[in-house]
RNA sequence: GGUACCUUAGCCGAGUGGUUAGGCGCCGGUCUGCAAAACCGUCUACAGCAGUUCGAAUCUGCUAGGUACCUCCA
Protein backbone atom coordinates (compact mmCIF):
# COMPACT_ATOMS: atom_id res chain seq x y z
CA UNK A 1 0.00 0.00 0.00
CA UNK A 2 1.16 3.81 -0.89
CA UNK A 3 2.46 5.41 2.51
CA UNK A 4 3.21 9.20 2.22
CA UNK A 5 5.06 9.92 5.51
CA UNK A 6 3.84 13.85 6.42
CA UNK A 7 6.33 15.27 9.02
CA UNK A 8 6.18 18.84 10.93
CA UNK A 9 9.04 21.00 9.63
CA UNK A 10 9.77 23.68 12.17
CA UNK A 11 11.30 25.57 9.40
CA UNK A 12 7.87 25.93 7.65
CA UNK A 13 5.96 25.70 10.85
CA UNK A 14 4.08 23.05 8.74
CA UNK A 15 3.26 19.34 8.40
CA UNK A 16 5.13 18.67 4.82
CA UNK A 17 5.09 15.49 2.86
CA UNK A 18 8.49 13.90 3.53
CA UNK A 19 10.26 13.85 -0.10
CA UNK A 20 13.71 12.31 -0.08
CA UNK A 21 16.75 14.09 -2.09
CA UNK A 22 17.91 10.85 -3.35
CA UNK A 23 15.08 8.28 -4.16
CA UNK A 24 14.68 5.52 -1.77
CA UNK A 25 17.16 7.07 0.74
CA UNK A 26 17.02 8.79 3.83
CA UNK A 27 19.52 10.84 5.71
CA UNK A 28 19.49 11.95 9.05
CA UNK A 29 21.02 13.82 11.89
CA UNK A 30 20.30 14.23 15.48
CA UNK A 31 22.14 15.98 18.27
CA UNK A 32 23.56 13.64 20.57
CA UNK A 33 24.50 14.16 23.81
CA UNK A 34 27.25 15.73 25.83
CA UNK A 35 28.22 12.73 28.19
CA UNK A 36 29.64 14.33 31.16
CA UNK A 37 26.52 13.09 33.38
CA UNK A 38 24.43 10.19 33.50
CA UNK A 39 21.52 10.02 31.18
CA UNK A 40 17.99 11.47 32.78
CA UNK A 41 14.53 11.09 31.04
CA UNK A 42 15.00 14.52 29.17
CA UNK A 43 17.75 12.49 26.77
CA UNK A 44 15.40 9.47 26.12
CA UNK A 45 13.34 11.52 24.52
CA UNK A 46 14.46 12.89 21.27
CA UNK A 47 16.37 9.38 21.46
CA UNK A 48 12.91 7.20 21.12
CA UNK A 49 11.75 9.98 18.89
CA UNK A 50 13.86 9.56 16.31
CA UNK A 51 14.60 5.75 17.02
CA UNK A 52 11.04 5.70 15.98
CA UNK A 53 11.72 7.90 12.57
CA UNK A 54 14.59 6.01 12.26
CA UNK A 55 12.74 2.84 12.70
CA UNK A 56 9.75 3.88 10.76
CA UNK A 57 11.51 5.07 7.70
CA UNK A 58 13.20 2.00 7.25
CA UNK A 59 9.80 0.30 7.54
CA UNK A 60 8.38 2.45 4.41
CA UNK A 61 11.77 0.77 2.69
CA UNK A 62 13.97 3.87 2.77
CA UNK A 63 17.88 2.96 3.14
CA UNK A 64 18.93 4.99 6.09
CA UNK A 65 21.73 6.56 7.20
CA UNK A 66 21.17 8.07 10.84
CA UNK A 67 24.41 9.71 12.56
CA UNK A 68 23.94 10.78 16.00
CA UNK A 69 26.98 12.87 17.60
CA UNK A 70 28.29 12.78 20.79
CA UNK A 71 29.37 15.97 21.72
CA UNK A 72 33.11 15.60 24.00
CA UNK A 73 34.32 19.14 23.32
CA UNK A 74 33.45 22.47 22.88
CA UNK A 75 30.53 23.30 24.84
CA UNK A 76 31.34 26.74 26.55
CA UNK A 77 30.22 27.08 30.31
CA UNK A 78 29.06 30.21 31.86
CA UNK A 79 30.18 29.84 35.42
CA UNK A 80 33.81 29.62 34.01
CA UNK A 81 34.85 31.97 33.59
CA UNK A 82 37.48 31.39 31.77
CA UNK A 83 36.01 29.58 29.22
CA UNK A 84 36.84 26.17 30.73
CA UNK A 85 34.28 23.36 29.03
CA UNK A 86 32.44 21.42 30.71
CA UNK A 87 34.31 17.84 29.99
CA UNK A 88 37.72 19.84 30.99
CA UNK A 89 35.69 20.55 34.05
CA UNK A 90 34.12 17.52 35.45
CA UNK A 91 37.57 16.09 34.57
CA UNK A 92 39.52 18.45 36.70
CA UNK A 93 37.49 17.59 39.80
CA UNK A 94 37.56 13.76 39.34
CA UNK A 95 41.50 13.63 38.46
CA UNK A 96 40.18 12.03 35.54
CA UNK A 97 41.78 12.07 31.94
CA UNK A 98 38.75 14.05 30.27
CA UNK A 99 38.66 11.02 27.65
CA UNK A 100 37.72 8.80 30.58
CA UNK A 101 35.44 10.53 31.56
CA UNK A 102 33.28 11.13 27.84
CA UNK A 103 34.60 7.16 27.87
CA UNK A 104 32.55 6.71 31.20
CA UNK A 105 29.40 8.07 30.14
CA UNK A 106 29.69 6.70 26.76
CA UNK A 107 29.25 3.43 28.07
CA UNK A 108 26.73 4.22 30.49
CA UNK A 109 24.75 6.14 27.56
CA UNK A 110 25.02 3.56 25.30
CA UNK A 111 23.84 0.62 28.09
CA UNK A 112 21.05 2.77 29.32
CA UNK A 113 19.78 3.65 24.71
CA UNK A 114 20.29 -0.51 24.95
CA UNK A 115 17.85 -0.83 27.37
CA UNK A 116 15.52 1.37 26.07
CA UNK A 117 15.59 -0.59 23.05
CA UNK A 118 16.58 2.64 21.04
CA UNK A 119 19.00 0.99 17.94
CA UNK A 120 22.15 2.28 17.49
CA UNK A 121 22.72 4.95 14.79
CA UNK A 122 24.53 4.45 11.14
CA UNK A 123 27.20 6.24 12.61
CA UNK A 124 28.04 7.99 16.03
CA UNK A 125 30.86 10.52 14.96
CA UNK A 126 32.78 12.23 18.18
CA UNK A 127 33.22 15.79 18.37
CA UNK A 128 36.85 15.74 19.65
CA UNK A 129 37.84 12.99 16.49
CA UNK A 130 36.72 15.92 13.89
CA UNK A 131 38.92 18.51 14.97
CA UNK A 132 40.59 19.17 11.25
CA UNK A 133 37.43 18.70 9.68
CA UNK A 134 35.77 21.25 12.22
CA UNK A 135 39.08 23.66 11.10
CA UNK A 136 39.00 23.36 6.91
CA UNK A 137 35.14 24.58 7.84
CA UNK A 138 36.20 27.61 9.70
CA UNK A 139 38.79 28.37 6.90
CA UNK A 140 35.98 28.08 4.24
CA UNK A 141 33.43 30.86 6.37
CA UNK A 142 36.65 33.24 6.64
CA UNK A 143 37.28 32.89 3.06
CA UNK A 144 33.03 33.57 2.44
CA UNK A 145 34.03 36.67 4.56
CA UNK A 146 31.88 35.64 7.12
CA UNK A 147 34.38 35.23 9.96
CA UNK A 148 36.77 37.18 11.59
CA UNK A 149 39.62 36.64 14.06
CA UNK A 150 39.93 37.95 17.84
CA UNK A 151 42.63 37.68 20.03
CA UNK A 152 43.07 34.49 18.90
CA UNK A 153 39.43 33.18 18.39
CA UNK A 154 37.05 33.44 15.52
CA UNK A 155 34.07 34.64 15.78
CA UNK A 156 31.27 34.46 13.01
CA UNK A 157 30.09 37.50 12.11
CA UNK A 158 26.32 37.74 12.53
CA UNK A 159 25.52 41.32 11.61
CA UNK A 160 27.61 40.86 8.48
CA UNK A 161 25.56 37.13 7.21
CA UNK A 162 22.30 38.54 8.17
CA UNK A 163 22.61 41.47 5.92
CA UNK A 164 22.18 38.94 3.20
CA UNK A 165 20.44 36.33 4.48
CA UNK A 166 17.77 35.74 7.88
CA UNK A 167 19.66 34.70 10.64
CA UNK A 168 16.81 33.63 12.81
CA UNK A 169 14.52 32.08 10.35
CA UNK A 170 14.51 28.78 12.37
CA UNK A 171 13.51 30.04 15.51
CA UNK A 172 11.53 33.02 14.25
CA UNK A 173 13.97 35.99 15.62
CA UNK A 174 15.27 39.03 14.01
CA UNK A 175 18.25 40.45 14.56
CA UNK A 176 17.35 43.94 16.37
CA UNK A 177 15.59 41.96 18.78
CA UNK A 178 18.25 39.66 19.18
CA UNK A 179 21.11 43.28 19.86
CA UNK A 180 18.52 44.25 22.52
CA UNK A 181 17.81 40.90 24.40
CA UNK A 182 21.29 39.25 24.04
CA UNK A 183 22.60 39.00 27.46
CA UNK A 184 26.76 39.80 28.72
CA UNK A 185 28.74 37.23 28.34
CA UNK A 186 32.20 35.95 28.63
CA UNK A 187 34.89 37.07 25.81
CA UNK A 188 31.85 39.93 24.95
CA UNK A 189 35.04 42.28 24.10
CA UNK A 190 36.65 40.28 21.97
CA UNK A 191 33.38 40.21 19.40
CA UNK A 192 32.35 42.88 17.44
CA UNK A 193 28.58 41.90 18.29
CA UNK A 194 27.49 40.55 21.49
CA UNK A 195 25.16 38.01 19.29
CA UNK A 196 28.44 36.57 17.60
CA UNK A 197 29.04 33.17 18.16
CA UNK A 198 32.56 31.25 18.59
CA UNK A 199 33.77 28.97 15.78
CA UNK A 200 36.96 28.48 17.18
CA UNK A 201 38.28 29.65 20.78
CA UNK A 202 41.05 30.33 22.08
CA UNK A 203 42.33 28.20 25.21
CA UNK A 204 43.17 29.20 28.41
CA UNK A 205 46.41 28.24 29.39
CA UNK A 206 44.86 25.87 32.24
CA UNK A 207 42.75 24.27 30.06
CA UNK A 208 43.61 20.98 28.95
CA UNK A 209 41.28 19.90 26.44
CA UNK A 210 43.33 22.05 23.58
CA UNK A 211 44.31 21.47 19.79
CA UNK A 212 46.59 23.44 17.41
CA UNK A 213 45.09 25.65 14.47
CA UNK A 214 45.94 28.30 12.67
CA UNK A 215 44.63 30.98 14.91
CA UNK A 216 45.86 29.79 18.74
CA UNK A 217 45.39 26.47 20.71
CA UNK A 218 42.04 26.14 21.74
CA UNK A 219 38.94 24.26 20.94
CA UNK A 220 35.69 24.29 18.25
CA UNK A 221 33.03 26.35 18.98
CA UNK A 222 29.47 25.43 20.26
CA UNK A 223 27.94 24.64 17.01
CA UNK A 224 30.82 23.54 14.90
CA UNK A 225 30.41 20.33 15.42
CA UNK A 226 27.23 19.63 13.70
CA UNK A 227 27.45 21.06 10.58
CA UNK A 228 30.51 19.33 10.34
CA UNK A 229 30.25 15.80 11.03
CA UNK A 230 26.73 15.95 9.42
CA UNK A 231 27.85 17.45 6.19
CA UNK A 232 30.58 14.70 6.23
CA UNK A 233 28.71 11.85 6.57
CA UNK A 234 25.44 12.73 4.99
CA UNK A 235 26.55 15.34 2.38
CA UNK A 236 26.07 19.03 1.39
CA UNK A 237 22.63 18.38 1.79
CA UNK A 238 20.44 16.10 3.61
CA UNK A 239 16.71 15.32 4.37
CA UNK A 240 16.20 15.47 8.27
CA UNK A 241 17.78 16.85 10.95
CA UNK A 242 16.30 16.49 14.34
CA UNK A 243 16.93 17.40 17.92
CA UNK A 244 15.23 19.10 21.06
CA UNK A 245 13.48 21.85 21.18
CA UNK A 246 16.06 23.61 23.34
CA UNK A 247 18.17 23.50 20.75
CA UNK A 248 16.26 25.62 18.08
CA UNK A 249 18.31 28.79 19.42
CA UNK A 250 21.31 29.18 19.01
CA UNK A 251 22.56 26.22 18.36
CA UNK A 252 20.59 24.82 15.33
CA UNK A 253 20.31 28.50 14.15
CA UNK A 254 23.72 28.79 14.56
CA UNK A 255 24.24 25.53 12.35
CA UNK A 256 21.79 27.00 9.48
CA UNK A 257 24.26 30.56 9.32
CA UNK A 258 27.25 28.33 9.11
CA UNK A 259 26.47 26.15 6.46
CA UNK A 260 25.04 28.94 4.50
CA UNK A 261 28.29 30.66 4.91
CA UNK A 262 30.72 27.84 4.17
CA UNK A 263 28.73 26.34 1.12
CA UNK A 264 26.18 29.52 0.01
CA UNK A 265 23.23 27.18 0.79
CA UNK A 266 21.53 25.61 3.35
CA UNK A 267 21.89 21.88 4.26
CA UNK A 268 18.84 20.51 5.90
CA UNK A 269 15.97 20.30 4.29
CA UNK A 270 13.49 19.07 7.52
CA UNK A 271 14.08 20.17 10.76
CA UNK A 272 12.31 17.89 13.30
CA UNK A 273 12.58 19.06 17.09
CA UNK A 274 10.82 17.08 20.18
CA UNK A 275 9.26 19.16 23.08
CA UNK A 276 10.74 18.50 26.78
CA UNK A 277 10.14 16.15 29.47
CA UNK A 278 8.81 17.94 32.23
CA UNK A 279 8.40 17.87 35.81
CA UNK A 280 6.02 19.54 37.74
CA UNK A 281 5.18 21.56 34.75
CA UNK A 282 8.99 22.68 34.57
CA UNK A 283 11.87 21.22 32.16
CA UNK A 284 13.48 18.47 33.25
CA UNK A 285 17.27 19.43 32.94
CA UNK A 286 20.73 19.77 33.90
CA UNK A 287 20.62 23.58 34.72
CA UNK A 288 17.68 23.24 37.39
CA UNK A 289 19.49 19.68 38.60
CA UNK A 290 15.95 18.85 38.72
CA UNK A 291 16.18 15.50 36.41
CA UNK A 292 15.92 11.85 36.98
CA UNK A 293 18.56 9.86 35.69
CA UNK A 294 17.33 6.57 33.89
CA UNK A 295 19.35 4.62 35.96
CA UNK A 296 17.30 5.71 38.71
CA UNK A 297 13.78 5.01 36.83
CA UNK A 298 15.32 1.67 36.26
CA UNK A 299 16.26 0.90 39.89
CA UNK A 300 13.49 3.51 41.43
CA UNK A 301 16.27 5.33 43.89
CA UNK A 302 15.26 8.82 43.71
CA UNK A 303 13.12 10.10 46.28
CA UNK A 304 10.29 11.50 43.77
CA UNK A 305 9.82 7.50 42.50
CA UNK A 306 7.33 5.29 44.25
CA UNK A 307 8.79 2.45 42.62
CA UNK A 308 11.50 0.84 40.08
CA UNK A 309 9.64 1.25 36.71
CA UNK A 310 11.27 -0.77 33.77
CA UNK A 311 13.20 0.74 30.71
CA UNK A 312 10.19 -0.27 28.38
CA UNK A 313 7.48 1.54 31.04
CA UNK A 314 9.75 4.32 29.99
CA UNK A 315 9.67 3.62 26.30
CA UNK A 316 6.34 3.39 26.59
CA UNK A 317 5.80 6.51 28.45
CA UNK A 318 7.35 8.66 26.19
CA UNK A 319 5.17 7.02 23.23
CA UNK A 320 1.90 7.73 24.53
CA UNK A 321 2.40 11.24 24.06
CA UNK A 322 3.10 13.00 20.33
CA UNK A 323 6.87 14.36 20.10
CA UNK A 324 5.88 18.33 19.74
CA UNK A 325 4.11 18.08 23.19
CA UNK A 326 5.35 18.76 26.51
CA UNK A 327 5.13 15.37 28.15
CA UNK A 328 4.81 15.94 31.76
CA UNK A 329 6.28 13.04 34.17
CA UNK A 330 5.18 12.44 37.47
CA UNK A 331 5.04 9.10 39.87
CA UNK A 332 1.89 8.99 38.93
CA UNK A 333 2.05 8.62 35.34
CA UNK A 334 4.65 6.47 34.84
CA UNK A 335 2.33 3.87 37.36
CA UNK A 336 -0.34 4.35 35.21
CA UNK A 337 1.86 3.76 31.98
CA UNK A 338 2.96 0.74 33.72
CA UNK A 339 -0.30 -0.85 33.94
CA UNK A 340 -1.19 0.37 30.43
CA UNK A 341 1.16 -1.21 28.82
CA UNK A 342 0.95 -4.72 30.81
CA UNK A 343 -2.71 -4.71 29.56
CA UNK A 344 -1.26 -3.92 26.10
CA UNK A 345 0.98 -7.18 26.42
CA UNK A 346 -1.67 -8.95 28.20
CA UNK A 347 -3.70 -8.45 25.31
CA UNK A 348 -1.17 -10.03 22.77
CA UNK A 349 -0.70 -12.81 24.96
CA UNK A 350 -4.53 -13.24 24.38
CA UNK A 351 -4.73 -13.39 21.14
CA UNK A 352 -3.03 -16.68 21.08
CA UNK A 353 -5.30 -17.96 23.61
CA UNK A 354 -8.41 -16.98 21.27
CA UNK A 355 -9.99 -20.42 18.80
CA UNK A 356 -10.56 -19.33 15.40
CA UNK A 357 -14.05 -18.91 14.41
CA UNK A 358 -15.42 -19.34 10.63
CA UNK A 359 -15.93 -15.54 10.85
CA UNK A 360 -15.01 -12.79 12.06
CA UNK A 361 -17.62 -10.83 14.30
CA UNK A 362 -15.13 -8.69 16.49
CA UNK A 363 -14.34 -4.37 15.24
CA UNK A 364 -11.11 -5.37 14.07
CA UNK A 365 -11.44 -4.29 10.52
CA UNK A 366 -8.71 -1.66 9.21
CA UNK A 367 -6.30 -1.59 12.12
CA UNK A 368 -3.25 -1.98 9.72
CA UNK A 369 -4.27 0.47 8.18
CA UNK A 370 -5.41 3.02 10.83
CA UNK A 371 -1.79 2.21 12.69
CA UNK A 372 -0.42 3.54 9.19
CA UNK A 373 -2.01 6.54 8.66
CA UNK A 374 -1.57 7.32 12.59
CA UNK A 375 2.59 6.91 11.78
CA UNK A 376 2.24 8.96 8.23
CA UNK A 377 0.20 11.95 10.50
CA UNK A 378 3.84 13.40 11.71
CA UNK A 379 4.88 9.78 14.02
CA UNK A 380 1.47 9.98 15.61
CA UNK A 381 2.42 7.10 18.20
CA UNK A 382 -0.09 7.65 20.76
CA UNK A 383 -3.15 7.71 17.89
CA UNK A 384 -1.11 3.87 16.99
CA UNK A 385 -0.98 3.10 20.62
CA UNK A 386 -4.56 3.62 21.17
CA UNK A 387 -5.57 2.08 18.18
CA UNK A 388 -3.99 -1.01 19.51
CA UNK A 389 -5.97 -0.79 22.63
CA UNK A 390 -8.79 -1.07 20.30
CA UNK A 391 -7.82 -3.83 18.83
CA UNK A 392 -7.07 -5.32 22.62
CA UNK A 393 -10.67 -4.97 23.38
CA UNK A 394 -11.75 -6.57 20.86
CA UNK A 395 -9.36 -9.71 21.39
CA UNK A 396 -10.36 -9.65 25.21
CA UNK A 397 -14.28 -9.35 24.34
CA UNK A 398 -13.82 -12.68 22.04
CA UNK A 399 -12.02 -14.53 24.46
CA UNK A 400 -14.91 -13.89 26.84
CA UNK A 401 -16.82 -15.43 24.16
CA UNK A 402 -19.06 -12.36 23.05
CA UNK A 403 -17.30 -12.04 19.39
CA UNK A 404 -15.71 -14.12 17.31
CA UNK A 405 -12.41 -13.92 14.90
CA UNK A 406 -11.53 -15.84 11.92
CA UNK A 407 -8.27 -17.78 12.12
CA UNK A 408 -7.28 -15.69 9.37
CA UNK A 409 -7.90 -12.37 11.10
CA UNK A 410 -5.94 -13.14 14.06
CA UNK A 411 -2.93 -14.03 11.72
CA UNK A 412 -3.62 -10.52 10.78
CA UNK A 413 -4.15 -8.94 13.92
CA UNK A 414 -0.74 -10.53 15.24
CA UNK A 415 1.27 -9.13 11.95
CA UNK A 416 0.33 -6.00 12.72
CA UNK A 417 0.84 -6.07 16.20
CA UNK A 418 4.19 -7.52 15.48
CA UNK A 419 4.98 -4.60 13.18
CA UNK A 420 3.52 -1.49 14.94
CA UNK A 421 3.92 -2.90 18.71
CA UNK A 422 7.52 -3.96 17.93
CA UNK A 423 9.25 -2.98 14.84
CA UNK A 424 7.90 0.02 14.30
CA UNK A 425 7.62 1.23 18.34
CA UNK A 426 9.99 -0.61 19.39
CA UNK A 427 8.61 -2.56 22.12
CA UNK A 428 9.91 -5.61 23.38
CA UNK A 429 7.97 -8.20 25.80
CA UNK A 430 9.72 -8.17 29.57
CA UNK A 431 11.34 -10.96 29.71
CA UNK A 432 9.96 -13.67 32.29
CA UNK A 433 12.83 -13.78 34.26
CA UNK A 434 10.59 -13.51 37.27
CA UNK A 435 8.84 -17.46 37.16
CA UNK A 436 12.41 -18.91 35.95
CA UNK A 437 15.52 -19.69 37.94
CA UNK A 438 17.08 -22.24 40.17
CA UNK A 439 15.31 -25.39 39.60
CA UNK A 440 14.85 -26.56 43.29
CA UNK A 441 13.59 -23.08 43.97
CA UNK A 442 10.67 -23.25 41.78
CA UNK A 443 9.82 -27.32 42.77
CA UNK A 444 9.68 -26.07 46.07
CA UNK A 445 7.33 -23.17 45.27
CA UNK A 446 5.04 -25.53 43.34
CA UNK A 447 4.88 -27.72 46.33
CA UNK A 448 4.15 -24.75 49.04
CA UNK A 449 1.43 -24.03 46.35
CA UNK A 450 -0.19 -27.50 45.94
CA UNK A 451 0.02 -27.51 50.08
CA UNK A 452 -2.52 -24.72 49.68
CA UNK A 453 -4.56 -26.71 47.05
CA UNK A 454 -4.95 -29.66 49.04
CA UNK A 455 -6.07 -27.07 51.92
CA UNK A 456 -8.54 -25.27 49.99
CA UNK A 457 -9.73 -29.00 49.17
CA UNK A 458 -10.69 -29.56 52.85
CA UNK A 459 -11.90 -26.03 53.09
CA UNK A 460 -8.94 -25.00 55.13
CA UNK A 461 -9.52 -21.35 54.38
CA UNK A 462 -7.05 -20.57 57.34
CA UNK A 463 -4.40 -22.71 56.25
CA UNK A 464 -4.62 -21.58 52.61
CA UNK A 465 -4.84 -17.82 52.96
CA UNK A 466 -2.04 -17.95 55.30
CA UNK A 467 0.29 -19.73 52.81
CA UNK A 468 -0.84 -17.33 49.59
CA UNK A 469 -0.33 -14.12 52.74
CA UNK A 470 2.78 -15.24 53.28
CA UNK A 471 3.93 -15.33 49.63
CA UNK A 472 2.78 -12.14 48.92
CA UNK A 473 5.08 -10.83 52.01
CA UNK A 474 7.66 -11.94 50.66
CA UNK A 475 7.08 -10.71 47.29
CA UNK A 476 5.57 -12.86 45.09
CA UNK A 477 2.10 -13.11 43.22
CA UNK A 478 -0.37 -15.63 43.22
CA UNK A 479 -2.98 -16.10 40.86
CA UNK A 480 -5.66 -18.81 41.04
CA UNK A 481 -6.64 -19.38 37.60
CA UNK A 482 -8.90 -22.24 36.14
CA UNK A 483 -5.82 -24.61 35.59
CA UNK A 484 -4.26 -23.97 39.00
CA UNK A 485 -2.63 -21.39 40.62
CA UNK A 486 0.60 -19.66 39.07
CA UNK A 487 3.14 -17.56 40.93
CA UNK A 488 5.61 -15.23 40.01
CA UNK A 489 8.50 -12.71 41.71
CA UNK A 490 6.86 -9.34 41.51
CA UNK A 491 9.73 -7.64 43.12
C1' G B 1 11.47 43.08 28.31
C1' G B 2 11.42 40.30 23.23
C1' U B 3 9.82 35.84 20.55
C1' A B 4 7.17 31.37 20.30
C1' C B 5 4.01 27.95 22.34
C1' C B 6 0.50 25.93 25.79
C1' U B 7 -4.22 25.73 29.05
C1' U B 8 -8.79 19.16 27.49
C1' A B 9 -12.62 15.29 32.73
C1' G B 10 -9.42 13.01 39.64
C1' C B 11 -4.42 12.08 36.79
C1' C B 12 -1.44 11.34 32.08
C1' G B 13 -2.57 12.50 27.41
C1' A B 14 -4.87 12.47 21.59
C1' G B 15 -7.88 14.88 18.28
C1' U B 16 -11.40 17.71 15.69
C1' G B 17 -15.87 23.29 12.95
C1' G B 18 -21.43 19.16 13.78
C1' U B 19 -20.15 11.93 15.38
C1' U B 20 -17.02 7.64 21.93
C1' A B 21 -9.66 9.15 21.42
C1' G B 22 -6.76 5.88 24.48
C1' G B 23 -4.59 4.68 29.23
C1' C B 24 -4.58 5.09 34.65
C1' G B 25 -7.78 5.91 38.78
C1' C B 26 -12.76 5.74 41.00
C1' C B 27 -17.32 3.15 41.14
C1' G B 28 -20.40 -1.15 39.54
C1' G B 29 -20.22 -6.17 37.64
C1' U B 30 -18.13 -11.27 35.97
C1' C B 31 -14.83 -14.80 38.14
C1' U B 32 -13.37 -16.54 43.29
C1' G B 33 -14.50 -19.97 49.56
C1' C B 34 -12.82 -14.79 50.26
C1' A B 35 -9.29 -12.18 47.74
C1' A B 36 -5.70 -11.02 44.08
C1' A B 37 -5.07 -11.10 38.94
C1' A B 38 -7.75 -10.91 34.52
C1' C B 39 -12.00 -9.31 31.90
C1' C B 40 -16.60 -6.31 31.08
C1' G B 41 -19.42 -1.81 32.05
C1' U B 42 -19.82 3.23 33.91
C1' C B 43 -17.94 8.19 34.92
C1' U B 44 -18.17 12.79 29.29
C1' A B 45 -13.99 17.52 29.65
C1' C B 46 -12.13 21.04 26.51
C1' A B 47 -9.11 28.32 31.24
C1' G B 48 -12.56 32.94 31.11
C1' C B 49 -15.10 36.67 28.14
C1' A B 50 -16.68 38.45 23.42
C1' G B 51 -17.05 37.66 18.10
C1' U B 52 -17.49 34.79 13.16
C1' U B 53 -20.89 30.59 11.97
C1' C B 54 -26.94 27.16 10.96
C1' G B 55 -23.40 25.05 14.55
C1' A B 56 -16.94 26.07 18.16
C1' A B 57 -13.84 22.95 22.84
C1' U B 58 -11.93 23.29 17.46
C1' C B 59 -11.55 29.79 13.71
C1' U B 60 -10.75 35.36 15.37
C1' G B 61 -9.92 39.01 19.28
C1' C B 62 -9.23 40.19 24.29
C1' U B 63 -8.26 38.59 29.48
C1' A B 64 -6.08 35.26 33.10
C1' G B 65 -2.57 31.55 34.17
C1' G B 66 1.66 28.62 32.65
C1' U B 67 6.01 26.98 29.85
C1' A B 68 10.15 27.30 26.57
C1' C B 69 13.96 30.07 24.15
C1' C B 70 16.77 34.74 24.33
C1' U B 71 23.29 31.56 28.57
C1' C B 72 25.34 25.26 28.58
C1' C B 73 20.92 22.40 28.06
C1' A B 74 17.61 16.67 24.71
Amino acid sequence: MEQQLIIYNTLSRKKEPFKPINEGKAGMYVCGPTVYGDGHLGHARPAITFDILFRYLQHLGYKVRYVRNITDVGHLEHDADDGEDKIAKKARIDSLEPMEVVQYYLNRYHKAMERLNVLPPSIEPHASGHIIEQIEYIKKILDAGYAYISEGSVYFDVEKYSRKYHYGKLSGRNIDELLNTTRELDGQQEKRNSFDFALWKKASPEHIMRWPSPWSDGFPGWHLECSVMGTKYLGEEFDIHGGGMDLMFPHHECEIAQSVAAQGKETVHYWMHNNMVTINGQKMGKSLGNFITLDQFFTGTHPLLSQSFTPMTIRFFILQAHYRSTLDFSSEALVAAEKAYQRLCQGLENLSKITPSDKTTAEISGLRQRCYEAMNDDLSTPIVISHLFDAVKQINTTLSGTTTISAEDIKELKETFSIFMFNILGLTLENESTTTGNKAYEEALDLVLQLRQEAKGRKDWSTADLIRNRLTEIGFEIKDTKEGAEWKLVK
